[in-house]
DNA sequence: CACTTTTTATTTGTCTGACATTTAAAAGTC
DNA sequence: GACTTTTAAATGTCAGACAAATAAAAAGTG
């Protein structure tokens, strides 16, 4: 692990650099101590503060925890699918709502994705994907809902088709795309009829999800997407012209 | 934007937290500069180290850049498709690397998540997706090519595919899934009978692309699928025998 | 006046040294 | 032996300073 000096770059930002990339070859393992603040200052040439600012970097990627105390310090962390999902949510949301991603690009990828998903999910959901299922079925029902909750539980239905997959990869890389469309959803309003409608999508999807139909699930699936994008479109030329 | 200085969490976490509330709320917009860092320290009531910390944080996830000198400062950053591919493939590479996922599972969400993009590519790739497809084609039929060469051109053949959906929020989703394999991938030993094989495979994805035949290219993707789960099997079959 | 050069002020980057806090292990005590 | 106290090591935080970069203002020049 070495540092150039002389580089443009930021010596706290080479730094993170280096021990992000004997992380990766595997150099560092997991659980694997650092060494202490003032021993990599001495290693690098450079101050504890810098050396400082390096670790933040990392521990801002969940790439290490640290520790205080007597045995304490900083250890190379496991990046479990919880850190990986929230990341993930949180880079994808940013990512649409910074570079102007229309909604239909957005929704045509999330679509896709789910369907990706569905013949899978109709294989091996567990009871409890389908209780999930229903049960946000059933609150997306209740009058008097707001629309935020409504798209909440829309999300949430979401997950549990894209869960009963059962398969954390999947998993992972679905939670940006669902999530990352709640705030562009969060600026349609739903009608009653709209709200109707898309029950009784989720429940033709739920029902093939429960008998196994995976090629059913896509149809419901695609059913879906077209309504949102229909709905999307009218609201969205309704304001306009308001 | 407030912080607790009785809270267990650090300081500069805390700061970091507020400030990324702040741009994910909408309160800091892109390209707004933040107070100086002397600035921050005071309206925190922290040491500008501590306030140091907190945006070399928020730095390592690309929420700010810095800049020196008279009129610098820290500024919200647009986060690029770009930025999000790098933070995307490091932390799936490492989330696969560290969590033992299987080949399998990660095989799996890999190809049903380009099946999801083959028929959007087959309608809207440009030439040019075609060419870095049938060009990586011809490198992969070339003799004496290493299996790690072999490997990051299966990739860039991949890429090319899901590139070609021309949907930026399917490439930045799907950059994960593909480029996360490539160290899997390279732990498999690719016999010339292999690698003809794959390559008949790549050929014919390419041809229904070509064609506009998304159904065809979902089959080619499948084949491929079942050909490579069935080497990896073979492959490590052999070596645990071994 | 227009242009170039110099100065200056601001801001981040880095360093030194110190103290506070947490924590586990060692030492002491009953 | 079980419990308490001490100690040492590590991170967390602070204060103040200087270096380096940079843009704007000031000064100089034709």
């Amino acid at each position: 692990m070495k540092i150039d000096p002389n580089s443009s770059a930021d010596l706290s930002a080479q730094i993170a650099k280096a021990i992000k990339d004997a992380i990766i070859n595997g150099d560092l393992i997991v659980d694997q101590r650092l060494p202490s603040e003032s021993e990599l200052a001495d290693q690098f040439q450079v101050s504890r503060p810098t050396v400082r600012e390096a670790l933040k970097r990392l521990a801002a990627q969940s790439l290490i925890r640290t520790q205080r105390g007597a045995s304490g310090g900083a250890f190379v962390n496991r990046i479990s699918f919880e850190d990986a999902y929230a990341q993930q949510i949180t880079t994808s949301t940013l990512l649409l709502s910074m570079n102007d991603v229309s909604f239909e690009t957005a929704c045509e990828a999330r679509y896709a994705l789910e369907r990706a998903c569905a013949p899978l999910s109709a294989q091996r959901r567990t009871p409890d994907h389908l209780a999930t299922m229903r049960a946000e079925i059933f609150r997306q029902g209740q009058p008097g809902l707001t629309d935020e909750a409504f798209c909440a539980s829309d999300v949430a239905f979401h997950r549990a088709l894209v869960d009963g997959a059962e398969n954390p990869v999947l998993s992972y890389q679905l939670a940006g795309a669902v999530e990352a469309m709640q705030p562009l959803m969060n600026m349609i309003t739903f009608s009653a009829r709209d709200r109707a409608r898309i029950v009784e999508l989720h429940s033709t999807i739920a029902d093939a999800i429960e008998s196994g139909n995976g090629g059913a699930a896509i149809d419901g699936l695609t059913d879906l997407e077209i309504e949102t994008r229909t709905l999307a479109t009218e609201v969205f030329a309704a304001r306009a012209s308001a």
